[in-house]
DNA sequence: TGTACATATGAACACTTATTCATATATTTT
DNA sequence: AAAATATATGAATAAGTGTTCATATGTACA
C-alpha cells in the first residue's frame, strides 16, 4: 500500500480504492480552475442582469445604468470584468461605447442555466 | 416622453426606445438571482473540485478530503452549502455520510461548461 | 479653445466568504 | 460504558469583492 504524504498530510482514508479511482479521472486543476473564474463572473446579480439585459441588445452604459437602475460606475466597473473574462465586448462610436455579448460558446451555458432554472422546479 | 423616477435618478439616457425595448423583455428579477446564487456555488474553486470528484464517484467526507488534500472541516463546510444549493444529496451508512451529485438538471450544466473551457479556446 | 458629457478608474469602505481551530454530535467497537 | 472515529458546526480570522465617491480621460460641439 502507498503510504505518500501529500501538501496536507494526517488525512484519513476509508475507501483507498476509491480515492485511487478518482485521483486518477479527476480533470487537471487547471481548468477546474477557469471554470470556477468564469462561473465567478455569472455569480454576482448585477453582472447576471448586465448579461440578461445585454442579450436582448447591445447598449451603452448610460442605458444600462438606467435599466438597472444602478450608478454609471458601478456598471462600468462590472462591464471592465465581464470584457476582461471575455463574456462581453464593445464597440466605441464617437463618445458612446457599445456594449454586447462576445459570442463565444459560453453565454449560452448562462442562458441554458436562466431557461432551466425558469421552467419551475420539477422535484 | 416619460419622466418617471426610479429609486436611483439622476440617471442620464441616450437612447429611449432601447431602455424602454429592453425594459419590457427583461426577465424577471428572482430567476436572475437565483441563476446568480447557483453560479455562486459554482464559482468557488474547492466546490468546484468537489463537484468534479463526486462526478466520477460517490465519496465520503474522509475521501474527499484525501482527494483534495484538504481537511474535513473545509469539506465538510462546502458540502453543507452545496447540499442548500441542492447540487449535492448525501446517504448515510453507520457513521459514514456518503455524498453524491443530486442529478437536478443543474449539474450538467457545469460538465458543459467544464467541457467547453477544456477544448481549447478556439478563437 | 473651452465646455459638456460619456465613460473609465483609483481608493476607500462595507460586506461577504473560505478556511482554520476548537468543540460537539452521532455511531461503532471494545 | 468508554474509547475511537466520521462528520458537523460555531466563532474567529483573513482574504476577496461590489459599490460609492472623487477624479481622470477622451470625444463632440459651440
Amino acid at each position: 500500500m502507498n503510504h505518500e504524504h501529500f501538501d496536507i498530510c494526517e488525512v484519513s482514508i476509508i475507501h483507498h480504492d476509491v480515492v485511487a479511482r478518482v485521483r486518477e479521472q479527476m480533470p487537471p486543476e487547471e481548468p477546474i480552475y477557469d471554470v470556477s473564474e468564469l462561473f465567478k463572473m455569472f455569480g454576482d446579480s448585477t453582472r447576471s442582469r448586465i448579461i440578461c439585459a445585454l442579450h436582448i441588445e447591445e447598449m451603452c452604459v448610460c442605458d444600462l445604468a438606467a435599466v438597472l437602475h444602478m450608478t454609471h460606475s458601478a456598471i462600468s466597473h462590472q462591464l471592465r470584468l465581464l470584457k476582461l473574462s471575455r463574456i462581453v465586448k464593445s464597440r466605441k462610436e464617437g463618445r458612446v461605447v457599445y456594449y454586447s455579448l462576445d459570442d463565444n460558446h459560453i453565454t449560452k451555458i448562462f442562458t441554458m442555466a436562466l431557461e432551466h432554472i425558469m421552467e419551475k422546479d420539477e422535484r
